[in-house]
DNA sequence: CTTATATATCGTAATATTGTAATATAAGGA
DNA sequence: TCCTTATATTACAATATTACGATATATAAG
């Protein structure tokens, strides 16, 4: 079996995104923040990050887990670490 | 100075979609390639092949060489090759 | 049970991307 | 110059993505 086109090229869809790469940076720089957080910091309204929350999160990008009330996000794993850590050398 | 997100997020965006996904995975394994070659082992009709190619190339993930009446592609840079290679560890 | 807080989802208009046929351009040979 | 080959660009309908207000859901406290 070869490479999964499809499925790796979603992932770097879900990155191509000035907000989503923003905010995976910001992840990786500052391991694990809730919601409001990032919608404090990047001053957009908490739909439109939360919405872009769901597009990572859909595509294996980053993970959510409940902390009361709440959400805790993190990235997903290292590949997407080496991702990002590939484009600024 | 931080990092560029706009056009960083571009680069990502380029190569998320299979088709040039794919292109570009082909020319890391098999550096130096035209377009009709692409296109016979792609199936697809030459005009999407090149306008594929033509966004890969305005966004910096390829670099074009003219080589008497055939054009030779082949990947711009060493971060286009460590961002493939981080896809799959 | 009501209220407050944190977050997700829905609805939707504006905008961007897509695939492809048709057409244009560029180079080399007859 | 005219033809052929290789490739790029254009035009456009179909489809997807976008940002954001409005609304829904979940949890904890009182």
């Amino acid at each position: 079996m070869g490479i999964d086109y499809k499925k790796d090229s979603e992932i770097l869809k879900s990155l191509g995104h000035p907000l989503r790469l923003q905010i995976v940076v910001g992840l990786l720089e500052n391991d694990g923040c809730n919601v409001n957080k990032m919608v404090d910091q990047l001053g957009l309204p908490q739909s439109t990050v939360s919405q872009n929350l769901a597009i990572l999160r859909h595509n294996g990008v980053i993970v959510c887990r409940r902390e009361g009330v709440q959400n805790c996000y993190r990235i997903a794993d290292k590949r997407i670490v080496k991702i990002i850590r590939a484009l600024n050398p």
